[in-house]
DNA sequence: TGAAAATAAATTGTACACAAATTGTATTAC
DNA sequence: GTAATACAATTTGTGTACAATTTATTTTCA
């Protein structure tokens, strides 16, 4: 297997997608050219190039004569996402069960045992990849192009948004979450699309709650060291 | 003023983008590199990076090993536009009114002066461009990252589509647009999220009217070759 | 000592040359 | 005459060298 220059370059597009999804490259890291020409072996012309490639994709940010970073996450970032998730995805998941073909829809259930079997393991960066495929693949069901350059925004930050809040746990949501995915698949196979714009707008707001109760807990009663654990918010 | 590689690139990115937008570049035309090297006096290599970038943002499509093309519009694309631009256009127009700043405000009054220019020199061109400002003011007006993707995607068909229908009249419904963006501006300013969404729905609803007499006429009664003026569907 | 200016290092941007792949044309076989 | 093959021309992709810009360091002067 000759390993060509071409394919050096794809496998740097998926890695670096990899990188930003898992939080293995935090939000404003910089993407050096050298290091990275250097890390997959091409020059730097190459690398230039896939680096606009993600930055159109939304996974990194240039700045003229400064580079490439990761895309970074705001103090409103979290705000911003739960305000477009929920339509977005929405308008999404309807049209999915409208149009699904049924390749697709076997290609979703065996991303949802992708899913399941992350979750089992306790796997929590293959068990956002998986997430995101599943949502990435609802949005090639829906299969209109208008929808799609913002759902994958929303799906870049749901990845990054789950490493950061759900880390390492298996609650009961995130049990919860697989369960509505099965529910979505199902609603999709029936071509039932209120079914799966009300799943939506339930899977959301799962996720949002959850995500309130880190970034809003509630105020220590006692004085800090006694027994509450503590929860950071980068 | 020194004409740097720097300012020919942004010219050459500015240039395409105008071009794509009015129908100058219609869809599905090939980008030569070699040709736009030398219009632009740029060399290839910067010029590569200029169609990635163009591509990220939907003006283009890549295809490996063959080159870059004007982003193709289908059969499917009024129906795919007509169905997303509500919802996306509804919900930036709703939080435009909630967050506009004064500036921004003073902004979208300037462009809309423009169109009223461009309205009444018959300048379909201009027309549809100062379109595009409008509403691409009202975008970073709505401030939402995740809907600026598509926002921007919805804009470029939106001129595309005006200079495909709207070709060369200056008919009672342009002018009712026009009003539309004043009634638009006006609820931004007065900070009214409802009834610009309202304005949004009947905005596209008025767009969609109209271009579907367009594309579904009264079928012809007489022969072919009598009095009633053929209209041509690209 | 501290701020400003000058200089050096590092990083980003562009140009050109060559390699790889695709497309078009001519040649050959049947 | 047609289909398949071989060859040539065009186009796309990559590597390297150099120019321009930014950032860090040193030097100078108050």
């Amino acid at each position: 297997m000759a390993e060509t220059a071409r394919s050096r370059k794809a496998d740097l597009l998926d890695t670096l997608r990899r990188r930003v999804l898992t939080l293995a490259l935090p939000p404003g890291a910089d993407l050096d050219e050298a290091r990275l020409s250097e890390e997959f072996g091409l020059s730097r012309t190459p690398l230039r190039e896939a680096l606009r490639e993600l930055a159109g994709e939304g996974y990194a940010d240039l700045t003229p004569n400064r580079g490439a970073r990761v895309a970074e996450m705001s103090h409103t970032t979290l705000r911003d996402f739960f305000l477009a998730a929920p339509m977005i995805y929405g308008a999404v998941l309807r049209l999915a069960a409208t149009h699904a073909r049924p390749a697709q829809i076997a290609e979703l259930k065996q991303a949802q045992v992708t899913f399941r079997g992350a979750l089992a393991q306790g796997d929590v960066a293959a068990r956002a990849l998986a997430n995101n495929r599943i949502h990435a693949i609802t949005g090639d069901m829906a299969g209109n192009i208008y929808l799609r350059p913002s759902l994958n925004r929303l799906l870049i930050d749901h990845a990054r948004i789950s490493m950061t809040f759900y880390e390492g746990d298996a609650a009961p949501e995130t049990v919860q979450a697989a369960d509505q995915h099965d529910a979505m698949i199902a609603a999709i196979e029936s071509r039932n699309p209120e079914a799966a714009g009300q799943l939506a707008d339930d899977h959301w707001a799962l996720s949002r709650d959850r995500i309130a109760q880190f970034v809003m807990p509630a105020p220590l009663q006692d004085r800090l060291g006694d027994t509450l654990p503590l929860v950071m918010i980068p």
